[in-house]
Order: C-alpha cells, then sequence, then structure tokens
RNA sequence: GGGCGAUUAGCUCAGUUGGCUAGAGCGCUUCGUUUACACCGAAGAAGUCACAGGUUCGAGUCCUGUAUCGCCCA
C-alpha cells in the first residue's frame, strides 16, 4: 500500500490518498471524501491538482468512502479518508464517477500497458515517459517518481485478494471498454423466468405478467431436489442486464456489421429505418417485415456510426455490407448466449428448412421433460435456456424438470477439473471394473445431500495391479498425484499419470500412462458378475415349466418372492419418479443379491427340479428383475435377455411380462396387489430368524457343515417348520423337525424365539462354556429392552399422548421380550 | 460479503412428514471349495449420530448457538 501526497490547487496543504495500484492515478479524474468526515466542509467545492499530468481534479463527497479510523472495518486501518477516483480502471470508482459525473479516462491499451491511445488525451510532457510501459513498470516508475518528487509518504504492507485470470493466471485490470448487453432484465426474460417456476416451489409473490395474461410454460419447471429452486429464483431476482461478448478466437460471431461515415446535413430525433442519405449504401432490398435487420445509429459531433444486425441465412446481404466498407464485429458470443439456443437451434430453429434433416424435431423433443446438470449450471445455463426459450417459443418451455446431480470430488474432497488431473476418465472404470459397474455406482452415489468423494487408484501398465499413487502438494495448494510414479511390482518401472501429462511429460513405451480406477467400484462390478452367475443357475434350473393359474397355491417361498418382487418394482417405480437414483439402485441390489440370491435361489434348490410351476415362477421372477435392472446395468441384462425368451412365456395372474426382442424395448413388468402376500411375508421372515438362529448355534458350537442337525420346535412354530423342512434342510441343514418333547433331552441347545424355546439337537456338539456365554449376553440384552420398554409404559405422558398402536406394540414386545427372557433363563440353568 | 450443503462404524456413505434394538458396501476376526458365483457363502466384532442448549411422551431426524469442512454466486 503506497500512500501518495495529491496537493491542493489552491494553498500549499495536499490530501494524501492510499492505492495498491499507484500506476492508475494516470487516470484519476477526483479524490473522494466521505462527507461525514470532518474534514469534509473545509474542502468542500476545492481542487487538487493530479502530479505528473497536471490535471485539476474535483474533491467530491460520497458515503463509499472509508474514514479512518471505523470500527470492525479491517480497511479503515490502511485508510487516509481520501480516495484516488479512477473510474476507467476499477468497478468502485466507475459507480462513483457516475454518482458525480466524473469523467472516466482510459490510460491504459488492451494488452495492460500505459497509452495515450484508448481515451487518455491531456498526457503532459512530465507523463509522456511512462506511456508505453508496461504496467508493472509503470507502477515501479511512478513510486520512484513520487518518491523523487518528496510526495511519497509512506509504504505499508497490506494483504489483499487480486483477482486472477482462470486461464493466464496474471492479475486481471479493471478496464473500460464497449461491450453487447442483453437487457434480460426486461419482464420478457426475467419475468418470464420468474413466472415459468412451479407454484410449490417458488417463494411468495410471482411478478405477474404486464399484460395480466397466462402463458402455456407459466409454473412448469420443477427442481429436484427442491431446495435449488431458491438458487434459480433468487438469482433472476437479483439479475443484472447480461454482458454477452467476449474477445475469444472463437464461438458464434456477433451478427453486426458496423460503419463510421461522415454526416452530412441534420439528423432526425427518430431512429432511422434506413441508412441516412449520403452514406451510399447499398441497403435497398433487405425487407423490414422478416426482422432480419436492425439498424442502430450512434450520433458523433459530426460522424455517425451505423450498426446492422442480420439474421441468419442472408449471406448476400452481408456480402454487400462488406463491399460498402461495413465490418463485422470481432466479438464473440458468451458461451452461455450460444448454449442458451441450444434446445432450439440444435432442431433447426430458427431456419428449419435451410436444415432438412432437422425436420419435426423441435415439435417432438421442445419441450423435453428433464434437464440434468449440476448445480453450477442453474444459472449459467438453465437460466438462459428458459428465458430464450419462452421469448422465442411463444412462452413454451424448454423441459419441465431439473434434476441438480452431486458433484463427484477427488479422495481429497476436490473438485475434479481438467487443470489438475484429478478427474477420472470413465473409460478407465469401464476398462477396469466394466460399463454396468460405473453405471450402478454413480447410481448409487446420486444421492440428494452430498457430493461424493471418490478414492482415485492407479493401475500399473507393467502389472496390471492396482496400487495407490503419491501424491504432491502444488504451490496452489492442491493435492495431485505425482506426475511420475514408480511400478510396486516391476522394480524400475515408470509411469506417467494425468497430472504428469498436464505437468509436460511425455509418455513413453518405456513409461506409458497409466490408467486410473477406484476401489468404489468394486461393490458394481461384484454384483454384474453375482447377477450374471445366478441368472446362470436360475436358467438352468428351468426344464419343464407349467403355468400357473393360481398363485395362492403356490409354496410360501414362491409367493413371498413374488411379493418383494411387486414391492420393489413399485418401489422402484416411487424412486426414479423422483429422481432418488440411490435408492432405486439400492432397492434393485437388494432385491436381486439378499432376496433373490441369497434366500430364494438357496431355498428352492431342493424342491425346484421336480416342481415345473415353481420353475415357471423361478423363470418369471428372474425376468421381471431383469427388466427391472436393466435401466442401471443394461449390458449384462441385454446379455442374459435372449436366454430367458428361449424358455417360453413368463408370467402368471397378477403379473403381466410381455415378450420382446430386446430388453431394451422390453414392458417394464406389470404387476398388481394380487401378489403382495403379507401372510408368505410374515412366515418367511420367521423362517428366516430361524435359519439365522440355527446357523449361529452351528457356527459358536463348530458343529461341521455336512452334519445334519435335528429341530424341536414347539407347538407354535412346529407347523411351519415341518411344512418347510426342505428349505431348512437347504439353508441350514436340518435332518428332521420334530415337535417339542415334553421334558428337555440332554445335550440339546436352546434359544428363544418369538417368546418362546426352540431346541436344536446337535448331536453333542455343544461347547458349554460358548453356549453359556452366549446366553447370558442374550439375557443382558433382554433385560436392558426390558427396562427401557418398562421405563416406557410407565411413564403417564407416553401412555396417554403416543398414539394408541405403538403403547400396544410396545405392550406386545415386551411381553415377548419378558419370554424370551424367560426362556434364555430355563436354558441356562439345563446347561449347568 | 450473500446463499446452499455436510459432520453417523477404521474408510466411503444411506437413514423422505420425529416412533421397533441406527443400516449398507469395503475393511477387520472366525469358519467354509454343499455341482450358480471365492468378484462367493455363513457367523461375528465395531457407532456417547461434531459440540452445547432447547422443543417433545419420544430427537440422528425439528429449533437456536458454536466449531470444522466443502461448494456456488458476488
Amino acid at each position: 500500500m503506497w500512500y501518495l501526497q495529491y496537493p491542493l490547487e489552491d494553498g500549499d496543504d495536499h490530501v494524501t490518498v492510499a492505492t495498491t495500484r499507484p500506476e492508475t492515478m494516470l487516470g484519476d479524474t477526483a479524490v473522494a471524501i466521505n462527507p461525514n468526515d470532518p474534514r469534509a466542509e473545509s474542502l468542500r467545492g476545492r481542487y487538487v491538482t493530479l502530479p505528473i499530468v497536471g490535471r485539476r481534479i474535483p474533491i467530491v463527497e460520497d458515503e463509499y468512502v472509508v474514514m479512518p479510523g471505523t470500527e470492525g472495518d479491517a480497511k479503515a486501518e490502511f485508510a487516509t479518508g481520501f480516495l484516488k477516483v479512477t473510474p476507467a480502471h476499477d468497478p468502485n470508482d466507475w459507480d462513483i464517477g457516475q454518482r458525480h459525473d466524473l469523467e472516466a479516462i482510459n490510460i491504459m491499451a488492451p494488452d495492460g500497458s500505459i497509452s495515450d491511445r484508448h481515451g487518455w488525451d491531456d498526457v503532459s510532457d512530465d507523463a509522456k515517459p511512462f506511456v508505453g510501459l508496461s504496467r508493472e513498470d509503470a507502477r515501479a516508475a511512478i513510486v520512484a517518481w513520487f518518491t523523487k518528487s518528496g510526495l511519497l509518504e509512506n509504504i505499508r504492507d497490506y494483504s489483499h485478494s487480486v483477482g486472477h485470470s482462470y486461464r493466464s493466471h496474471v492479475p486481471i485490470e479493471p478496464y473500460l471498454s464497449d461491450q453487447w448487453y442483453v437487457r434480460v432484465t426486461d419482464d420478457r426474460l426475467r419475468g418470464e423466468a420468474l413466472r415459468s417456476m412451479a407454484s410449490e416451489q417458488h417463494d411468495g409473490e410471482m411478478p405477474a405478467r404486464l399484460d395480466g395474461s397466462n402463458s402455456n410454460g407459466d409454473s412448469t419447471l420443477h427442481f429436484s431436489p427442491p431446495r435449488y429452486a431458491r438458487t434459480f429464483q433468487q438469482w433472476h431476482e437479483n439479475l443484472r442486464d447480461w454482458c454477452i461478448s467476449r474477445q475469444l478466437w472463437w464461438g458464434h460471431r456477433i451478427p453486426v456489421w458496423s460503419l463510421t461515415c461522415p454526416i452530412e446535413g441534420d439528423l432526425p430525433d427518430e431512429p432511422l429505418s434506413v441508412p441516412p442519405d449520403g452514406c451510399g449504401l447499398p441497403m435497398c432490398g433487405i425487407d423490414d417485415d422478416t426482422m432480419c435487420t436492425r439498424i442502430s445509429v450512434d450520433r458523433g459531433e459530426d460522424v455517425v456510426r451505423i450498426m446492422v444486425c442480420i439474421a441468419g441465412g442472408h449471406g448476400d446481404v452481408e456480402e454487400r455490407l462488406v463491399e460498402a466498407g461495413f465490418q463485422q464485429d470481432p466479438d464473440v458470443l458468451d458461451t452461455w448466449f450460444s448454449s442458451a439456443l441450444w434446445p432450439m437451434s440444435t432442431m433447426g430453429w430458427p431456419n428449419p428448412s435451410a436444415f432438412p434433416d432437422t425436420e419435426g424435431l423441435l415439435d417432438a423433443f421442445n419441450p423435453t421433460d428433464v434437464l440434468c446438470t449440476a448445480r453450477e449450471i442453474i444459472t449459467l445455463w438453465v437460466s438462459r435456456m428458459v428465458m430464450f426459450n419462452r421469448y422465442f417459443m411463444d412462452g413454451q418451455m424448454p423441459f419441465r424438470d431439473v434434476y441438480i446431480h452431486p458433484m463427484v470430488q477427488d479422495g481429497h474432497g476436490q473438485k475434479m477439473s481438467k487443470s489438475l488431473g484429478n478427474g477420472v476418465d470413465p473409460r478407465d472404470i469401464i476398462h477396469s471394473h466394466g460399463t454396468d459397474a460405473l453405471r450402478l455406482v454413480m447410481a448409487q452415489i446420486a444421492t440428494a445431500t452430498q457430493d461424493v468423494r471418490l478414492p482415485v487408484d492407479l493401475v500399473d501398465p507393467h502389472s496390471g495391479e492396482t496400487f495407490s499413487p503419491e501424491f504432491i502438494t502444488t504451490t496452489a495448494g492442491h493435492r495431485v498425484s505425482a506426475p511420475v510414479q514408480q511400478s510396486p511390482s516391476k522394480a524400475g518401472g515408470e509411469m506417467v499419470t494425468v497430472y504428469g501429462l498436464l505437468a509436460g511429460e511425455e509418455p513413453s513405451d518405456e513409461r506409458p500412462l497409466a490408467k486410473n480406477t477406484s476401489s468404489r467400484f468394486d461393490v458394481g462390478r461384484n454384483f454384474a458378475t453375482k447377477t450374471w452367475n445366478a441368472a446362470r443357475f436360475a436358467l438352468g434350473r428351468v426344464e419343464c415349466p407349467e403355468p400357473v393359474a393360481d398363485v395362492t397355491a403356490l409354496s410360501v417361498t414362491d409367493r413371498w418372492m413374488l411379493s418383494r418382487v411387486a414391492t420393489a418394482a413399485a418401489g422402484l417405480e416411487e424412486a426414479i419418479g423422483q429422481y432418488r437414483f440411490n435408492a432405486a439402485a439400492e432397492l434393485i441390489y437388494d432385491i436381486v443379491w439378499r432376496d433373490f440370491c441369497d434366500w430364494y435361489l438357496e431355498a428352492i434348490k431342493p424342491t425346484v427340479g421336480d416342481d415345473p410351476k415353481q420353475q415357471r415362477v423361478l423363470l418369471s421372477v428372474l425376468d421381471a428383475l431383469l427388466r427391472m435392472l436393466h435401466p442401471i446395468c443394461p449390458f449384462v441384462t441385454e446379455a442374459i435377455w435372449p436366454h430367458v425368451q428361449s424358455l417360453g412365456e413368463r408370467g402368471m395372474p397378477g403379473l403381466s411380462l410381455p415378450s420382446a426382442d430386446m430388453i431394451a424395448v422390453a414392458a417394464w413388468p406389470k404387476h398388481d396387489a394380487s401378489l403382495l402376500d403379507q401372510d408368505a411375508e410374515q412366515k418367511t421372515a420367521r423362517l428366516q430368524s430361524l435359519v439365522t438362529e440355527i446357523r449361529r448355534a452351528r457356527s459358536d458350537n463348530d458343529v461341521p457343515n455336512k452334519a445334519g442337525i435335528t429341530l424341536l420346535a414347539p407347538p407354535s412354530l412346529h407347523g411351519l417348520a415341518s411344512q418347510e423342512a426342505e428349505v431348512l434342510s437347504g439353508l441350514c441343514r436340518v435332518a428332521e423337525v420334530k415337535p417339542m418333547p415334553a421334558a428337555r433331552p440332554a445335550g440339546t441347545l436352546a434359544f428363544a424365539m418369538d417368546g418362546e424355546e426352540v431346541l436344536l439337537d446337535l448331536a453333542g456338539a455343544i461347547d458349554p462354556v460358548v453356549e453359556r456365554a452366549r446366553l447370558e449376553a442374550k439375557a443382558g440384552t433382554l433385560e436392558g429392552t426390558i427396562k427401557g420398554m418398562n421405563g416406557r409404559l410407565s411413564n403417564a405422558s407416553y401412555v396417554q399422548k403416543a398414539p394408541a398402536h405403538l403403547v400396544e406394540e410396545t405392550r406386545t414386545q415386551l411381553q415377548q421380550a419378558e419370554a424370551d427372557l424367560a426362556a434364555t433363563r430355563a436354558a441356562i440353568e439345563a446347561l449347568a
């Protein structure tokens, strides 16, 4: 921070301004002071002489100026109370200049060097040596000049942030220039955008259309998750006019041609619809009714600048303009301007006859159903597409739903970016894990709230081995993988990373580029393999399926599986309808792996070979699951599909599964509520907990896998257990189911289930120490549960205020827990 | 500066109007090649739900504050 003295025009005194960019003083056109500053009164109406330049500049009063010593303002500590005002080179100074009608003097060229050719015309002899210097050299020279002249009062260290170009990384220099703007604050743009919002997502009153009408696109735009509607609304409510011109090499060129020519005579006040006489322009023949031209005239003192905007498809007019000396504007449109036209311009608009391939597309796909994008795009693209589409398409929306997906970050929580090389090429994941695995896991991690961290590993091109790379920290503080990595297994083997490519490393045969991978996708790969194997197994078991006429006559296990399929299908429909893709992925994962593979396939192994109806159920369930899975795992399901088709008809009452050549075009399974089977679900839940208990008993007591055991079931369980004896045999090697005898036989193991004691004859394999410990632990847990429930039930407020069914449920659970505890204690005693 | 989100098992994350003993995958421990699958199966251990208050019969869930992290916009 440099403190520069500016002498007052009259008298010997001076004011001191503080600045971090001394070189901009050449363009100062005022010094500002806060009107509340006690010094303001005596300085009112006075002028200073700008050093070097000799320009006479006023002292103006503006509340923007920070007064020295202001509490709680870090800037105040460095402030002198006087602010040099450089409207052409600082946005805040520009605003001050507007308020006080100050001149804006541009003292720089577009390359940032000091220049007298871009608006600076009072260059003094003292100032001439500075012209042509770079801004950095000029800063040093200005400071030297002030030092030599005794006008440099002080230098202090001051830390502040300066905007840098994301591309060239140099500090950005505010600079006065002519740009094109779109007046998006117009009600036909901003107002239409706000009115497009679904009313339940719009906060407060929507702006009414000026003519009081409604339009076909009103209140149709819906965001998922809904909180992003706020982003959209707030952006439009605080919208400023949009600068659409860019000084880049590529993009859509701005379709404006201009010519400056001398005026002959006075110009009329009204806007010109044709070129003024005297310019000699070949403008006739342009049909103003087609709105293909707009002519604007900029009046100077003795010249006029004519700008003509030409619609597309009028190359002949453009040629004639150029012949007449017109030049096309050198700027291109902001990329988001071009993108805003995407829903229309990709489908032939505005001139479909020029693009026969696009015939019918606009009607078919505009509006479309859903736009899927990331949050920062809401303002950049979503907003502009809505405004443009409504403006040009008679109020019509480009789409109805906007789904905002989470962002994938790298393993260090950094946004993936091209310049950091920390992104993952999906093809690398396809290479290491497969397309379906990539897709399933992407769906799984697409949650509504969190961004997702994806720790990235490398695949060693020398050995194919996966390993964690070494990381380095860039000067900007980012964690990136080191440009060159050592092979974990091949001595001396090296490889280049994606970041290495950016850092200038050249891959070679000896030192190849390493592919990325991530263990996050293992679950997807495993799932695809599991699905493939399960389908292979199931198909092999279907030999002679018979139609099922009566679903209620099927086995408990079959009815349960069909009930699960119907439940899962309904759940999937809901989840996908709400754009909750992670919920959909979890649902399909669980029904395929947990219900179908772990339980159903295992449970039917003993019976399916001899049961043609069960084969029909198995085939139908497989078919339905593949259809449900297909959106998330398209390839593995398509590969299995022909084999399912070849086994004949599927489906049964309540489950419709029409044939199709490809699963991609197969109908979603049509299921009805008749498949939902509470009885089968309850019975299976009981069997499942029985199986779990038996498996644990076997595991705890080291019963060999092949050894069959005998289940001694209490009356309430015996019917189900003996009916499902084959299921129990297949799942936990129960060789025999017997009723519970009156007296407990010696050497049996007991556990409590649903308030009753169940016995297992493990053929003497009981380990009493292990068994006692397990039972004691179980009793402890039960005691805790009982204590908690007793506490709840003895709380009068709970009994009175909680819903009756919950209180009832607590009572039932308490009874059962007490019965379980009694049974467990009995088992402990029997062990002794 | 304004806004949004996060903090739950060793790791990565679910947990939709407040209500069963807080879940999954990976990892970890033990066991297992029974003709779908070892990219598998079975069993198990593991969490004071960031912290402090509040509302409620009841809070991971609602409210207030604090801390830390991240993103978007200016």
